[in-house]
DNA sequence: TTCCCATATTGCAATATTACAATATGTTTT
DNA sequence: AAAACATATTGTAATATTGCAATATGGGAA
């Protein structure tokens, strides 16, 4: 059906794997590294980085805003796009708490 | 298109990015969390356990195991799934990488 | 104002994903 | 062998995602 189901999962794993399904993707995904090592954060730089037309970078940019990864300010001409530690912070912990939960465990 | 442009980035990406999609549905990011904390992993548990039903939970299962985040084994009529605990780990470090380059970075 | 420049939005077309019923497969029990 | 159980596969329908051309928007420069 395409549709994913949500009825019957906790509020905290469908924000989880929203945010995971965002990152789980090339153009995104770079994006995010990108975004953690330049010291500026100007969007144009993108266009040129990634091999996609400006548009679907463009549409990359606002699915990252919309689950809270990034955080975008207009500054002039351009757009200044960051990463939202707080939300990176939050994913990060997600994962460690699964690894913690791993770690004291039997494997098969 | 729906295709994913994979043109231009790096292997590195591309898997990681692949292994994110995966892990970024409810149901397999539950399945992935329930391994985790359970001392066994019957997959038959699964089935109880989420609001899906048989086939549908067996073919996210399949997904995991593709992308080589668990591992099954058959134990007589049951088959025995667990997380692989090396690929988690270079999930885990991957964000930790980009966690590090945010680190020493001044935000906008 | 008019012309650029950077970015967003819209409108497709192609492909991917999701869910489940029905069915198949393989194993253990009887 | 037959029945029962656990899991996988297939087929199908609905919906989501992706990419880009074309276009819109909005600011700064001339």
């Amino acid at each position: 059906m395409g549709i994913t189901k949500t009825i019957g999962f906790s509020e905290t794993i469908i924000e989880m794997a929203d945010i995971l399904k965002v990152l789980g993707h090339p153009a995104r995904l770079s994006i995010m590294e990108y975004l953690a090592k330049s010291p500026s954060c100007i969007c144009n730089d993108l266009v040129e980085e990634l091999p996609l037309a400006q548009p679907t970078i463009s549409r990359h940019l606002s699915e990252l805003k919309r689950v809270g990864l990034i955080q975008g300010e207009i500054s002039g001409k351009n757009i200044c796009y960051c990463i939202h530690p707080k939300k990176w912070t939050e994913v990060l912990l997600h994962f460690e708490m699964i690894t913690t939960s791993l770690v004291d465990k039997k494997q098969c």
